[in-house]
DNA sequence: CCTTTTTCTTGTCAAATGGCAATACGATTC
DNA sequence: GAATCGTATTGCCATTTGACAAGAAAAAGG
């Protein structure tokens, strides 16, 4: 669990009794494949830490068909954190697209890590709010890429992860066809 | 300035007294069309809200061309909130593209509004995580859109802007160059 | 091991978009 | 009002990408 402690600690110090109270509220959680961790409507009770496994976060349209806004795999948090905290509704899913184990906190342990840890909550907004701004200029440069170039950047920024994920999952991620996918594949190599 | 208190409300109430707190600290500033409110790696010093005009955030590449990341118009806020808080550089632009009048406030102000009330760095945190998920969802979903589509939308979401900002900007925000703009203007009229 | 199902690949064609260059339009300046 | 400059439009053609359908490969299940 050291993972998720270095983690966090990329957004703030913490002292050794305050890394134990934080470890102290983790328990484990697996996630068959095909699964939701998080679920349009319902309100997240718990945040987890991936230490096994991928995730998803995607959405549907009326006609059903799903895509893919971002994958999470592991050493990241997973969850619907600002739902999580204000106890309102998930908008997306959070779907494990492989057998998944997680670490994971509750609500109510998080209320008393924020009463037992004064810098807690800005800890967390700073490491929400960095998560958030890292995904929103991926995917605006990615607006401006044909899709061989988002497909290297992706082989780039996330090694090993495209064969770990469906090609369809990973084609509406990069906002292509998975045909499409599957001829820039075939031409790059 | 009731526009600036009731875009804060949305994220937290506050007291008379508070509310006038916040407004005791706002300065008024014009920045003239083509100059910068912030500056890829300088420190912010202030952020704004927005009374009159328009803004962008942008990105140049190695050639030098540049790239809309979203506008910024009268009633939101503008500024490198993460950077303005914790003193680091800003890795993007927000370029005036109209005459502008702001609201600012400085970050010594922000510090003495944090420490006089209580819920202010929460109703913070909330503000700009929502600012930044629905930026990073509206991108998103442009991914998996036509370029019509995305005008479109663009129209229906951002009524009467389109004609208030240069095309050229506007092209590089939804991602197409200007040429594929102008055609798919010239074909939904 | 074979069947079934799902996922991935490939072919063909059409549609969308980009690149480039010429032109038109509009605003500014003199 | 003429000249100038920046911006927007348009034409032409090449390239990219999508749609659809068929086939191949891989995975799942008995």
């Amino acid at each position: 669990m050291e993972q998720l402690i270095a983690y966090v600690e990329q957004f703030g110090q913490l002292t050794a009794a305050q890394k134990g109270l934080v470890l102290a509220g983790v328990e484990e959680q697996t996630i068959p494949k095909g699964n939701y961790f998080v679920e349009s409507g319902k309100i997240s009770a718990s945040i987890g830490f991936v230490y096994d496994g991928i995730f998803r976060s995607c959405y549907y349209n009326k006609q059903g068909d799903s895509f893919t806004r971002y994958f999470i795999y592991e050493g990241r948090f997973v969850g619907d954190i600002n739902g999580f905290l204000d106890r309102t509704p998930s908008s997306e899913y959070i779907e494990a697209i492989t057998d998944a184990k997680l670490w994971v906190i509750s609500r109510e342990y998080f209320a008393l890590l924020e009463s037992q840890i004064p810098a807690w909550a800005q800890l967390l907004a700073r490491l929400n709010s960095s998560v958030l701004e890292n995904k929103m200029r991926a995917v605006s440069n990615m607006l401006t890429q044909d899709a061989q170039t988002r497909y290297l950047n992706f082989l780039e920024h996330y090694p090993g992860l495209a064969n770990r994920v469906p090609q369809s999952m990973l084609a509406s991620y990069l906002g292509i066809t998975p045909s499409s996918l599957s001829r820039i594949r075939k031409n790059i190599t």
